[in-house]
DNA sequence: TATGTTGTTTACCAATCGGTAAAATTATGT
DNA sequence: ACATAATTTTACCGATTGGTAAACAACATA
């Protein structure tokens, strides 16, 4: 009941998240965050707090909006769902580099601060268990048709840790055939799944 | 034929290395290295020339030192020596967690870093195939034989992003179950390589 | 012992860091 | 129209950042 927001949160986060994905948390000054959003520093702390409540938000903006959208076409796609995704993930790689090398979020997150602060902990948790929750719940449908050689959760986790060592080969910028053989390893193990395969 | 060095370059190295390991090259001041190495910031500057070179030379240390003793026994070890690695690699993070949590000083590298600087893009690139370079020869001795089943390289590149994955969870403070669990997946994969395994 | 060369010490730099106090502005409820 | 409560604006803060210039000290050679 008073003088309302002229900026839209949602917009600000966002600008906020894209900056701290390409660049880094301790990289990014509040400058940056300031020519990013179009935002005057007070307006930022006025809205945010400190500089960690930015990245918080971010990040809860980029597990609700890039990982959910990411993962939601495995979540029901079957052992082919869990095969395409890392057959998407080298197509981007390939074709949008400058996107491909910023990462994840997460994953850049996780690895500047460590176990350091509890709310970034507490995120990184939550992003594991969508990631493996995708795989899980995508190999569950194959499973119970018995189309599935194997323990769904070994399989989930086996997606789950393929998937982070790619996302660090990318960032640490890998040629491009590289990640193409190592994409192309992934999907050969998560197809030698199916039963008869092999 | 002038004043000798009163410090010893290696040791200013190992200590630097190690703080850039634990805190992160942006996390770590100049202080932070002088406090490490007990050395005044001039005598760090007219050492090694700037802070990026400093983490230059700490990541060639690592290199030489740390990567290689971890990988030593690797080398020719087999399918066994492989799973091995894994074995010890649970062990550390069970029993000397502070240590883990400090991930890999390149793999932190290459995150806090991307190919934004080509000094670093290529180390993380010997670094790589150091790795892949010791789960090669290692399974090279298997495959002579007739005892593994599958190609060398790819099975090699299969370990080096299994363990990537494993340096990020553990990094991002995963439960001490979740990363044992993880290891376990990635020594029954491993395993699975002998013929007739599986 | 004089000299050139290097390392060490001390003190310092401009720039940037994250963060904030206070005044000015603006929509809302009455 | 007026008071209220929130936002926006502007200007600023002390602390820290990476980095350096210059005086001083130790060694090798001549």
């Amino acid at each position: 009941m008073a003088r309302p927001r002229e900026f839209d949160t949602k917009e600000a986060i966002a600008s906020i998240c894209d900056q701290f994905w390409s660049d880094g948390y301790e990289a990014t000054g509040i400058a940056d965050l300031e020519s990013a959003t179009g935002l005057a520093r007070a307006r930022l702390y006025s809205a945010f707090g400190s500089k960690q409540g930015m990245l918080c938000e971010a990040i809860d903006f980029y597990l609700d909006s890039r990982v959910d959208v990411l993962f939601r076409r495995v979540d029901d796609g079957g052992i082919a769902g869990v095969a395409n995704f890392f057959r998407t993930f080298a197509q981007i790689v390939a074709e949008h580099p400058g996107r491909a090398e910023m990462g994840c979020l997460v994953v850049n997150s996780m690895i500047e601060f460590g176990r350091s602060e509890p709310e970034l902990v507490e995120r990184a948790d939550r992003y594991r268990e969508r990631v493996r929750g995708a795989f899980r719940s995508a190999l569950e449908r194959d499973a119970a048709e018995g189309r599935l050689a194997g323990n769904v959760e070994s399989l989930a986790d086996l997606a789950y840790v393929m998937l982070m060592g790619l996302y660090v080969t990318v960032k640490g910028g890998a040629p491009l055939e590289e990640i193409n053989r190592l994409c192309g390893i992934a999907i050969e193990v998560v197809e030698s799944w199916q039963v008869g395969a092999k």
